[in-house]
DNA sequence: ATAAATAATGCAGTATATGGCACTATTGGA
DNA sequence: TCCAATAGTGCCATATACTGCATTATTTAT
């Protein structure tokens, strides 16, 4: 997929702060589904659910000139 | 709207290297009515849609904790 | 001031993201 | 090994992103 690192960035994050996708999901406001079928790399969220996700992670998307 | 810094970051990329929306949109792949409503502020692309133009303008999406 | 280039918007069809529910699969601990 | 917790998937309805086209608005250069 285009973005493994973010997925894989934002799942460790979840489990790094000891949350299941049950409670990130309804807590941050995306459903469920939403959330499993981006964490297991299918899916293609848009801006808004990402957000609502690294809101409640403390984590924010950054847009930078690639070095 | 949340995500006025990736808009205005993009924007300004885009601009910095003399590309009009018409041209980035057929080079990157987007609909020009999309990149349209994206850049006016409307509008809440996927993922995908995003990368395809940060790819084109040679930038890239970081997703870190914030401070 | 005018013309040309570029950007914004209304409309409308198609594709797909979102989300709930039920079910299956996998993981982790006793 | 067995059970409970957590994660993944199929189905499907609804909402909305994506897109082209035509038109209008704005910006830029002459």
């Amino acid at each position: 997929m285009h973005f493994d690192k973010i997925i894989i960035q934002l799942k460790a994050r979840r489990e790094m702060l000891n949350i299941t996708q049950e409670k990130l999901a309804v807590l941050s406001g995306v459903g469920l589904r939403t959330l499993k079928q981006f964490e297991s790399g299918k899916g293609n969220p848009t801006l808004i659910t990402l957000q609502k996700l690294t809101d409640f992670l403390g984590m924010e998307l950054v847009l930078q000139v690639k070095k």
